[in-house]
DNA sequence: GTCTATAGGGAGATAGAC
DNA sequence: GTCTATCTCCCTATAGAC
């Protein structure tokens, strides 16, 4: 995967910058966070950082850019595993929750970056792909919820209002650690809540909230 | 409303002071903001923001209280208005969305103070009573879910889970502007987005998504 | 590729005149 | 209640030795 490591179990210093930038971003945002502090935690000089990544916001888009090719990546294997529209979407809800609850950092900074656009300078290459790569996931699910609407298995909805409810519903639970156990009574990055989690949300999906008995 | 005010059409300092920061904060985050930045758009000097709030810290927490005690306001009204659980949900949903509407800067700030928790220094008075806000709000929310739940008019749900389902479909939507333009293709602030927004929420909760037919 | 030293600027906050 | 001037600290970024 690494071109330069020669061992690939051993982590190199761009990747723990990466992995300790990504931390820190997630939990306090990009202006909160110092590049000393940052070299720091990853063990290094502060000007050392600059021999990595040219500037901070060019790092901060190198690890923006990371995650959301990670969750793209996550986002076509699950609709490409096939199924009806319906049994594409609610795997793909699955996945998605899966991911978020294996990379605590991922939803922070993900939601972070649909709403904090105003944080970042301007235009570096690696920030216009991470613009393509959001299109991208945007029309991948926009894709399979058309196709489930056109087949009639759902129900004739307003697409981009459900893909708005829809990240809202699937990320923000994950974007805040210490609210969302405050709310569950339960680290909700526990599997057992992460579990539970799945099926809430599928079952919402599938029946809303009314009872059945009240139609 | 303000004792101190003569002329009641006349916004005092503290509340353009009050104002400024809350745009600011919303659209770039604590940390982002500088207080010299800040008192040009109020147009005093800096310092003169130190006679209306003793810190940066301090202001942030009392924009925040703010907010939280619109929202609080905004959710108990809703909910005395009476009828069934049914009935004071849906119309909890609404008015919360026009709230979020017509504020635009309050989704912003709140979803940011639910999973920027890190932000702040600690424990000043204001926070204190932020934090009593909104358990207060959350647990108005919950009541209405359970008593639905106990009448049998919901199915039965993890209220919890649910609460953290409501609180990602209302508000994240209203969080980002751009992001939200860019799925909508129209501004989410705009009446008419408003309006569908709250009928596709409100027929996402009755009857998820799936078709009639394919039940 | 990492370090020390430092430049140059902006941050939050204070002192004290008006 | 607002101002100017100033303090101290920390920020991003660079220079250059090793």
């Amino acid at each position: 995967m690494n071109a330069t490591a020669a061992h690939p179990h051993e982590q190199s210093s761009r990747d723990k910058i990466l992995d300790a930038a990504e931390g820190l971003f997630a939990r306090r945002g990009y202006a909160a966070v110092g590049l000393r502090e940052l070299a720091e935690v990853v063990g290094l000089g502060k000007s050392s950082l600059f021999h990595h990544f040219e500037s901070k916001p060019q790092l901060y888009a190198a690890v923006s850019a990371r995650i959301l090719k990670r969750i793209d990546g996550c986002v076509e294997r699950s609709l490409a595993a096939g199924g009806s529209a319906v049994q594409r979407l609610e795997r793909l809800v699955e996945d998605l929750i899966d991911l978020l609850a294996a990379q605590p950092a991922d939803a922070r900074l993900l939601l972070r970056s649909l709403f904090e656009d105003d944080d970042l300078p301007g235009e570096t290459p690696e920030e216009i792909e991470s613009k393509g790569t959001l299109a991208n996931i945007m029309s991948s699910i926009s894709a399979v919820l058309r196709e489930g609407m056109d087949a009639g298995q759902f129900r004739t909805v307003h697409v981009p209002h459900l893909l708005l409810t829809l990240i809202g519903q699937v990320v923000f639970p994950f974007a805040s650690r210490e609210f969302g156990a405050d709310i569950l009574g339960k680290d909700p990055f526990e599997p057992g809540e992460v579990k539970r989690r799945k099926r809430e949300l599928r079952d919402l999906l599938r029946h809303g909230l009314l009872a059945p008995l009240g139609r």
